[in-house]
RNA sequence: UGGGGCGUCGCCAAGUGGUAAGGCGCGGGUCUUUGGAUCCCGUAUUCGAAGGUUCGAAUCCUUCCGCCCCAGCCA
């Protein structure tokens, strides 16, 4: 008997960390452990380019059987917020992670603390009192090397007296740091005499009054590594030329295993901007509604405009990693989206630009129910019945009185078909005074209850409806990209970013019509409003007074034959 | 003119000396009570360029070109 082993899908190509990863569990390296820490500075909303750095190190830590902390990297308290905190720690569990740990280099503080001391002891770390302008000055330039700080060859003793009076509050910000002692001659700038602690008589959000000094990123971030026996620690390109600083703490600090940075590019979108920076002025200068705001590409905006987690998961899945600077299309990411909510959205009809049926020879009076389909992708889903009646709205996009070739809709002396109800031919067209299409005139076809004709004639397009006296009034808001062009970070002299903001990237229309079932549709559930795109209800939304928000549109075939000719 | 990275289809991305995966997009077709979805088919004789090594190169060597990052007491 031959020994079958079990049939396995093609192996994905492992993304080069993952593939760093395996070696290193093959190898036996740091006893075949795996630890991830997803390191958010609380100083802002996560956004899709987190999501990438999220799914990475959350995936990989549970794809390996490994650990992944959460911890905050807030070691500069003026820029820092809990509201910061509690809305990371609420995108991470929305997008369908759980942390090992949640974590705080803050917590570290007093250990740091003790680690530098440790430095200082051993000469490898001296208090220096030039100002900031000073060290400037004293780095060099990206061609020439550094100069040494006259007070790079302070005693020890001195240097800890100083140090420690640091800490106790004796000087004010800015008097004095204290500097790794490494190199000013290093043609890395990060290693010439790098900065580890600075003065900031600030209060912190979690540890209060209790610091005046606080330690730098450089110094804090590979040290909680170590604390916390990360395995791999994966950061963004631009730390690049921070590993051999990463590791020169390590290694005078700690004996034994040590992390290994690694780093990728990080993720961009197209017609979009991601850094922390810009999505805090669009914030501050009221360029959109907030942190949430379903333009923003922001974890709460993606969330408020109806994406779901697994459709983020999936784009992050489907764009890889990889060392390349790169730019996503967005039409990568609403290709996940629309994959994902055409699997699961229920669909519903709604009229966002209504324009008036009356059937002529349907009874005055008389209403029907029809059975609609609520997911023709899946079954289990059902049906449920939806009122018909003689005075109905159907979308002002779907009638043209002079059609052009290729368009299927209704059209004078068209017949279509109203979807599971009836077959439905335009017999006549109220204009107003100024010649605006008004109201049409159809009669049905008694026959074709359900939407098919007994004598097997075809209509070539299917319509979306409501009744009026049935519908239930929404306002509807459609988003556009936020910004006109693909790059809007590339602006020319004196011009921002901003300049290339979207004047339409928002509409929002009201005297919509969507049918009675959602009346009582709660803020974040999602719909396929058919033939139009997908929608959820918005937090603003009340009973009486929805509010949806487009998600993303549907393909529009005619929309694209349009757009050609 | 210092250091660190990166260049494979419009956008991503596999490939690591044996004769260019896949996805998005795009084009065409099928099907259809959503012009949705589905399903087909097509989309790089060529891997930034030029030399070289080799029976054989996107993969090795040389030179060149282009792009990104670094001079915070930000992360």
């Amino acid at each position: 008997m031959a020994d079958q082993s079990p049939a396995r899908a093609p192996a994905a190509p492992l993304d080069f960390i993952r593939s760093i990863v395996e070696q290193d569990i093959a190898a036996g390296r740091r006893g075949g452990r795996v630890a991830t820490r997803f390191p958010p500075e609380p100083n802002g909303y996560l956004h899709i380019g987190h999501a990438k750095s999220i799914c990475l190190n959350f995936g990989i830590a549970g794809e390996y059987g490994g650990t992944c902390n959460l911890r905050f990297d807030d070691t500069n308290p003026t820029r820092e917020d809990v509201e910061y905190v509690d809305a990371i720690e609420a995108d991470v569990r929305w997008l369908g992670f759980a942390w090992s740990a949640k974590l705080y280099a803050s917590d570290y503080f007093e250990r740091l603390y003790g680690f530098a001391v440790d430095l200082v002891t051993r000469g490898l770390a001296y208090v220096d009192s030039l100002d900031a302008d000073q060290i400037r000055e004293h780095r060099g330039t990206l061609t020439t090397p550094g100069k040494d700080s006259p007070y790079r060859t302070r005693s020890v003793g001195e240097n800890l007296d100083l140090f420690a009076r640091m800490r106790a509050g004796e000087f004010p910000d800015g008097a004095h740091v204290l500097r790794a002692k490494i190199d000013m001659g290093s043609p890395n700038l990060n290693m010439r005499d790098p900065t580890l602690y600075r003065i900031r008589h600030a209060a912190h959000h979690r540890t209060g009054g209790a610091w005046c000094i606080y330690p730098m990123y450089d110094y804090a971030h590979p040290l909680s590594d170590a604390i916390e026996r990360i395995t791999h620690s994966l950061c963004t390109l631009e730390f690049e030329d921070h590993r051999p600083l990463y590791d020169w703490l390590v290694r005078a600090l700690f004996e034994g295993d040590m992390p290994q940075q690694i780093e990728f590019a990080r993720l961009n979108l197209s017609y979009t901007v991601m850094s922390k920076r810009k999505l805090l002025q669009l914030v501050e200068q009221g360029h959109v509604a907030g942190w949430d705001d379903p333009r923003m590409p922001t974890i709460a905006g993606l969330r408020r405009r109806g994406c779901t987690p697994e459709a983020i998961r999936d784009f992050c899945a489907r764009i890889g990693v990889a060392k390349k600077e790169n730019v996503i299309d967005v039409a990568q990411l609403e290709h996940s989206v629309r994959e994902d909510l055409n699997r699961r959205a229920r669909r519903v009809m709604g009229v966002l630009r209504p324009l008036k049926v009356v059937l002529t020879n349907y009874p005055d009076g008389q209403v029907e129910e029809v059975d609609v389909v609520n997911n023709p992708e899946d079954a289990s889903a059902g049906t449920r019945r939806v009122p018909f009646s003689r005075v109905l709205y159907i979308e002002q996009d779907d009638f043209l009185e002079d059609p052009p070739k290729k368009f299927f809709r209704l059209a004078p002396g068209r017949e279509v078909r109203l979807r599971c109800a009836y077959f439905i031919t335009c017999t006549g067209v109220i204009k107003d005074a100024r010649g605006a299409v008004q109201e049409l005139r159809c009669v049905y076809d008694p026959a074709t209850r359900g939407g098919d004709a007994p004598d097997g004639r075809r209509v070539k397009a299917t319509l979306h409806w409501v009744s009026a006296a049935h519908a239930v009034g929404a306002e509807v808001r459609l988003y556009d990209r936020l910004f006109s062009v693909e790059d809007p970070e590339d602006a020319p002299e004196g011009r921002t970013f901003l300049d290339h903001l979207n004047p339409a990237s928002l509409e929002t229309l009201g005297g919509c019509l969507v049918e009675p079932g959602l009346a009582d549709a709660a803020p974040g559930d999602r719909f396929q409003f058919e033939r139009l795109g997908y929608f959820c209800v918005d937090p603003d939304s009340r009973p009486g007074a929805l509010v949806f928000n487009r998600t993303v549109s549907l393909r529009d075939a005619w929309a694209n034959i349009r757009r050609r000719v």
